[in-house]
DNA sequence: CTGAAAGCGCTTACAG
DNA sequence: CTGAAAGCGCTTACAG
């Protein structure tokens, strides 16, 4: 189907070689003879094979991506990276392939062994991930969807927590609350063990209370609509004081919010509710619409794609980018009450 | 790094015919040329490289998925699909791609020329596919994620829209209910024009609905929390008299719910609402939490890889596979109403 | 500006 | 049971 390079250089009267400058703009050809390449490819509906040129050049111009499968659910914003990060992919001329694979380093120093992918792209960084330390050995070129907690000589993107929790409590603050709770996810299931969002978010909170001087308190939950039912409680019993809560936690997020409105608490009315680093889609299907940070998946997709290719195309190393969330306006927050409290 | 063919044969004292014999497990070899040939592998840490292997034996063990970004949001169970065909590859000794390329012939036809894939999975398939067309006229072997309306000769794995209606329709009717509406999702955007799910979804409650003897009430509503919001005002104006309400729209379900309560329409004493092809994120996250008809995304990733694969390898062509969503208990069903309607 | 040739790491008839 | 050799479709020094 397909002509190969050999038969445009026989058409067209001149060796592959030619035929390969030509293709790849490498090296100057005279017009005419460029002319009658490009007809004999046009005619031949000539299509340069990938595997032939991976095998010839040492570069594949593919790239993995390597997330852990079930341990814990990527929902909407993960679909949202993954294809942000095939079509920047796609767009610079390589392919993205998906692995997801268990978080040990054995089915990773498998994979990578095969010689498939020119590099790789690391999502869910745990602070010390054994997969770190297989690409550095294996010599794998390498980006980071997060950072572990070594990162001397290694390029990441990641989420700007201290920028987005800023923004999210002065939101808040700027309302007139100052008596905030911070729900954040559960670190129980392995697989969230000092997973860095949860540390560096809470780490942020931390340090902007002291700064702005408020009191800090922090609820773990976990992710689920139960939890945050749950939490809403441990909220009303133990701090009923509370005019806003700020949720690290999608999956806790609508269960909270329906575990205050059970309890008559109004929304924003009562108390407010900020969502951080939630999908949009999460966001409006819960009653109020959540005012919300958005997470910046497509972005962090986009720009962890170039870093790791101009590692592999050898320009000068990216230097970390750091993205914040955008406060997406909903209805979950107000002024501070200004009455009596409710609770 | 990794040692090739050659070195290890000239190690074990043999060709690199005798050690792809052994690799590959293709020919007997003596018990004492295999011996030292592994061991001569194992020494020297040998990982056979896809890329020569794919030259030598024109075929590369990549398939691609190829899914209409952007277009419509695939959402959580879209992440589950694409997992579970990564990993469903991957146990199979084969690499996924993601091409989330837009619904057009021309982009479609310069990825599959470049070699790189021996197969296609289609995703988000249209009653009139070009891309279909694309993939036959370049022989490329592909499976459909959903069903076109030329079938000839094609493979394909799909949601058994039939019994996912019956199984939804009769736990409504189980508990008493005879007044349904259906709402369905809006085919205005043109990414959903005569999309399958919504066309054979139809069909199937209608041929349901004339089976057993109750009226069909079909309302569209795009896929949005609002959107719902407002379609549930037209149930209540419009068919005062529905007891239960089957939504077949995970986007528009949240906003379904909050609409009818929000008109003191109690859920389920009042009206029953039962969700179809949702995620359980989405069910669970509404309050209360809705009885759905689960969808299949996990099994048909893996359905859809191995149908694909057995094409690949030459097996019998897999027959058609219909899978049937799941009912997933909630609190939004219950016994139709037998006092006087709230409405 | 162009070509002959080696080679990327394998597989696979073919011969013995 | 094993090997020599051709070849998959390209790229890339090297020479001219």
């Amino acid at each position: 189907m397909a002509a190969t390079m050999r038969q445009v250089a026989e058409a067209a009267g001149v060796s592959i070689a030619t035929v390969s400058f030509v293709v790849n703009n490498t090296k100057p050809v005279a017009p005419e003879t460029r002319q009658r390449i490009e007809e004999a490819m046009e005619r031949l509906e000539f299509r340069r094979n990938m595997v032939g040129r991976a095998l010839a050049s040492r570069r594949t111009r593919v790239v993995a991506l390597v997330y852990p499968a079930m341990e814990h659910k990527l929902g909407a914003s993960g679909m949202e990276f993954v294809t942000s990060a095939a079509r920047t992919a796609g767009r610079a001329g390589y392919h993205l392939v998906l692995w997801p694979v268990s978080n040990d380093a054995a089915e990773l120093t498998q994979l990578v062994g095969q010689g498939l992918v020119d590099g790789v792209l690391l999502m869910e960084v745990q602070l010390e991930d054994p997969r770190v330390e297989v690409l550095r050995r294996t010599r794998t070129p390498f980006t980071l969807i997060g950072r572990s907690a070594d990162l001397t000589g290694l390029v990441y993107v990641d989420i700007d927590f201290d920028r987005t929790m800023e923004q999210a409590v002065d939101h808040l603050l700027g309302l007139g609350h100052r008596r905030l709770v911070m729900v954040a996810g559960s670190q129980e299931e392995a697989s969230y063990r000092s997973y860095g969002p949860f540390v560096r978010s809470a780490a942020a909170y931390r340090r902007i209370a002291a700064e702005r001087g408020f009191e800090v308190v922090i609820l773990e939950c976990e992710q689920t609509t139960a939890a945050g039912r749950a939490v809403a409680e441990r909220i009303l019993s133990a701090h009923p004081a509370t005019t806003a809560v700020l949720v690290l936690n999608e999956f806790a997020a609508p269960g909270l919010v329906s575990g205050l409105l059970r309890h008559g608490v109004r929304i924003p009315e009562d108390v407010s509710v900020l969502s951080v680093l939630t999908s949009t889609e999460a966001s409006t299907s819960v009653e109020p619409a959540l005012t919300s940070m958005s997470s910046p998946g497509a972005e962090l997709g986009e720009l962890g794609v170039q870093a790791l290719l101009r590692l592999l195309e050898g320009g000068p190393a990216s230097p970390p980018r750091l993205l914040a969330g955008t406060l997406v306006p909903g209805d979950s927050t107000g002024p501070v009450r200004t009455g009596p409290a409710a609770g």
